[in-house]
DNA sequence: TTAAAACCTCAAGCTAGGTTTAGGTAAAGT
DNA sequence: ACTTTACCTAAACCTAGCTTGAGGTTTTAA
């Protein structure tokens, strides 16, 4: 059985996150800690799912904020069961889907788009703010592609 | 034919993007301009080509350091032809295909790990941040997904 | 001809997701 | 006992990708 209680550094270095970024997590209400007699964080050990789930969801380009907003449907007065967990994580599978969709057709539109000679401009997505391709903000952000890029 | 000199309200106008953002691109030398007598800036109508691949490549998680990179493979001494353009976005198809694939395996280790019993937290990729999973930095951003999202 | 709309520059501000620094306390190893 | 390591808070700083504001000029429309 896993230790019962972590301390803040122990944390970090199993998750392979900073200290400062686990500070900053809980300061956004994503992780909650107790402090013992000397003020020091301690952590239950279901802190390591979180915080590894944390880290996955912002791989799949999850904001912090929304990565709460799920977190909010978990079970507050109980440690996540596996079912929670998987209901959170479908959830996100969905907006995955859509989001590899999403890519394939931006990927199409470039292939059919990016050279065409443009002579209907009323036409062209990429030539048309408004079309699907229109972005409001600068959305989430994604992954660590160092892995899937030739070089940087 | 298009005319052929545009300010940069029309511009702006016709691109779906702030008269901000287009001094902004500028300045990162992503597009460029020359000066009227009163020293206001005029744009030779491919401006409005760079700017769609702007936002396009934005779209696919691509920097504008990135895009500014690509741009450099464009000819300076004249307005790029379609197969320029169509080099440029083969070498962005490539990346962005790479980008599909990983976003799948993330699908995919998610259905498989976060409902996980974690009997063996050692194999686990979502435990252990020494996996393909793993993240130096917050990547690139990533589209606006308000379109392929349930609500925001 | 005059007023409004568009343009200019430069600097400061904003959001996300943290990191760094400073000054001080607690816990652990020897 | 003492020294090192870990921890604490608060505030400042960082990058990307812009936007906003201030103060002034140019163009355009009536």
């Amino acid at each position: 059985m896993a230790e019962a209680t972590w301390s803040v550094g122990r944390v970090a270095k199993r998750c392979g996150v900073n200290v400062s970024a686990l500070h900053f997590y809980e300061q956004k209400g994503l992780i909650k800690s107790w402090r013992n007699c000397g003020n020091q964080r301690r952590y239950k050990p279901d802190v390591l799912r979180r915080i590894s789930v944390i880290k996955a969801a912002q791989k799949m380009g999850i904001s912090l904020e929304e990565i709460k907003q799920a977190f909010n449907s978990l079970p507050d007065n109980r440690t996540p069961t596996t079912e929670d967990w998987q209901l959170l994580a479908s959830n996100w599978q969905q907006m995955l889907d859509a989001r590899i969709s999403y890519m394939q057709k931006l990927r199409d539109d470039l292939t059919g788009c990016i050279g065409c000679g443009c002579l209907s401009m009323n036409s062209c997505p990429l030539y048309n703010p408004d079309d699907v391709l229109s972005a409001k903000g600068s959305g989430p952000v994604l992954l660590d592609q160092s892995s899937a890029r030739p070089q940087t």
